[in-house]
RNA sequence: GCGCCCGUAGCUCAACCGGAUAGAGCAUCGGCCUUCUAAGCCGAGGGUUGCAGGUUCAAGUCCUGCCGGGCGUGCCA
């Protein structure tokens, strides 16, 4: 019990690592040598390489195949004798990898255990974490559009990981609610109040009355100046514009608990974590500099010099934390937040799901606050950088252009084109049963065209890329989950009992492998944040999935084979509903 | 000017922090449904990884330079 619990905790290539690991130190005596131990780059040369042996043939004045036939030799020694050993095979290839297939037996050992326990195929981790994502955070003055679409998908994602392995997570939306354009919103929702109907009506869609109210203020020079007083008055804490900025920040965060729960991410209420609720400690923020000697005045405003932040000509890079007028700046809110989530949270890492155009400012922003000691060194901030959202010209979407594609057409349009495609695909299936399909596989679609790309690459926006139902796609992924769900409910006498007892084929093997591969790319993407690796391990089990179903009968099969392969079947389930639940994806009976 | 990111098949993207013959999908062409859902499977063609050097057993990956693109750069967020 003791070491099949221990096994658990530990996914094969971790196993694997710590077997030839120790194998390589005793062969090398170097007592840091890194086995590296990767998936074999190809099938023939088995199921994991290890290509750590050359490295440290270099550095110790071995031969490469020398050391590597001595660290071979180790792992038989090792494994000498332990009927639970993992290893089938060890060889030596090439200029010195290390070729290891798995035995069948540990393969078989180890499905059946997550047959009986299919938590267990994620194992959490040891040390646990509490970790701040900060997602999403759209501007509460406009409505959101598809250049929110990403840090909220990315961020959801993420944190669904981070609670997987046992992680604390703290989420955090930092929302855009405070600033001069408030003043001009607070005024126009003045002028409507009397008429509450209308009002009503124009606060269903944001979008537009942001438009109106900035198009009065362009054009109507005394709407302009209520604007403006608006603002000292709401920022000097008047109780009457407090009241109207309320409603208007409820109403906005109401299209945005709509969109969240449309796309199935799990943001509440109680995850805000907006600027305003940073007002009342931004002098405190200035202040604290003042006294560690880190601010300077510069042409009026209070500024941090950093010695890391110059340009090659020596010129210094500031980062201004009040302006010249007195206010304080997005730096400002950051560093505040930061503070509050070293000192409060005694968080272990920070991370901000943001724009990669944003980086120069995170890299300040966190240098300031180690230099201020807002943020204590066990604390690891991170800027998740993602790229931009680009229209066909070219350029990023601009919310004045007007060309901006709201959020909820988006995932409207992304319904509505599912709802076509089932109805063609599956004809049979009433219209009721069509539209809940298509539901679960449109928004799917979307939220998997953003997940599966390299988060860090800009992309050209296209209803056709966005909403393709082939190849790499969600779609896909749920096809093959009513594949398997349809065979489970065909098999009549039950699945539960069915344990694997055989690998007769190919296809069964490498199956069964990739299934119990799922918790090394659960813990990549924890590591990395990049939610694109677990996509890419999903889009490979399917595959495998396919081929299995394709070549291997099922039902058909002998009692013992099929009972065998039943349970395989149920641990593909078990892997795509663990894996797909982490993207925010859930399965279906049937599409 | 300076800084960061990027350049891979016609198109959209991968490549597990230096590994063996750079992989998928779309599109094109050709096979597979009286058998567990063909939203599938199998096969074919398609590449000097922007260019030129360097580092080493090994470079799409690391370093330098150049070309091309994007973004950012003292009072927006």
């Amino acid at each position: 019990m003791g070491k099949s619990t221990c096994q658990g905790m530990e996914n094969l290539r971790q196993q694997l690592s710590r077997i030839v690991g120790k194998a390589l130190r005793e062969a090398s005596g170097l007592a840091d040598s890194e086995p590296n131990v990767i998936t074999a780059s190809r099938p023939q040369f088995g199921d994991y390489q290890a290509n750590g042996v050359m490295a440290a043939a270099g550095r110790s004045a071995r031969k490469p195949r020398q050391l590597a036939e001595a660290t071979v030799e180790a792992i038989g020694e090792a494994q000498e004798g332990d009927a639970q050993g993992i290893i089938a095979s060890a060889a030596v290839a090439g200029p010195g990898f290390i070729n290891l297939r798995l035995s069948d037996a540990a393969l078989v050992r180890h499905g059946n255990a997550v047959l009986g326990d299919p938590q267990a195929l994620i194992a959490p981790r040891p040390k646990r974490q509490k970790i701040v994502v900060d997602y999403s955070s759209p501007n509460l003055a406009k409505e959101m559009h598809v250049g929110h679409l990403r840090g909220t998908v990315i961020g959801d994602c993420l944190g669904r990981v981070f609670e997987r392995l046992g992680h604390e997570v703290i989420r955090q939306n930092h929302v855009g609610d405070w600033g001069t354009q408030f003043g001009m919103l607070i005024a126009y929702m003045s002028e409507l109040d009397a008429n509450a109907e209308l009002l009503q009506a124009e606060l269903e869609d944001l979008e537009s009355f942001y438009k109106a109210a900035k198009g009065k203020f362009d054009a109507d020079a005394e709407f302009a100046e209520r604007a403006r007083q608006s603002v000292v008055r709401l920022q000097g804490g008047d109780a009457e514009s407090l009241q109207v900025w309320r409603r208007f920040i409820d109403e906005s965060l109401r299209h945005c608990q709509d969109i969240y729960q449309c796309l199935g991410v799990d943001l509440q209420l109680s995850d805000l974590d907006a600027e305003s609720r940073y007002n009342d400690e931004l002098p405190g923020v200035v202040s604290e500099l003042r006294e560690q000697g880190l601010l300077e005045e510069s042409a009026g405003a209070q500024c941090v010099f950093l010695p890391e932040f110059q340009s090659k000509d020596g010129e210094a890079l500031p980062v201004i934390v009040q302006k010249s007028d007195g206010g304080y700046l997005y730096a400002t809110t950051d560093l505040a937040s930061i503070r509050l989530r070293s000192r409060n949270f005694a968080a272990d890492r920070s991370l901000y799901v943001v724009d990669s155009r944003q980086s120069l400012h995170f890299e300040q922003v966190f240098a300031v606050a180690r230099a201020a000691g807002f943020a204590s060194a066990q604390l690891s901030l991170e800027h998740i950088a993602h790229g931009t959202i680009m229209g066909q010209d070219g350029r990023p979407y601009k919310t004045r252009s007007g060309d901006v594609v709201k959020l909820a057409d988006l995932l409207d349009e992304a319904v509505q084109r599912a709802f076509a495609l089932v109805s063609e695909k599956n004809p049979a299936l009433d219209e009721g049963e069509r539209r809940k399909i298509a539901a679960t596989v449109g928004i799917a679609a979307v939220k998997y065209a953003e997940l599966s790309k390299n988060r860090m690459s800009d992309y050209v926006f296209d209803w056709q890329t966005m909403l393709s139902f082939d190849g790499n796609t969600a779609p896909y992924l749920l096809y093959a989950c009513t594949r398997i769900k349809s065979v489970l409910r065909k098999h009549a006498e039950g699945s539960a009992a069915c344990r694997l007892t055989q690998l007769a084929s190919g296809e069964e093997r490498s199956l069964l492998l990739k299934i119990l591969q799922l918790p090394e790319f659960v813990e990549l993407v924890a590591s990395e944040c990049y939610p694109n690796l677990l996509c890419n391990y999903l889009y490979e089990l399917a595959g495998s999935f396919m081929r299995f179903y394709e070549n291997c009968p099922i039902l058909k099969a002998d009692a013992q084979v099929r009972d065998s392969r039943i349970a395989l079947v149920r641990l593909a389930e078990h892997a795509f509903e663990q894996g797909l639940a982490l993207l925010g994806i859930e399965t279906l009976e049937r599409m």
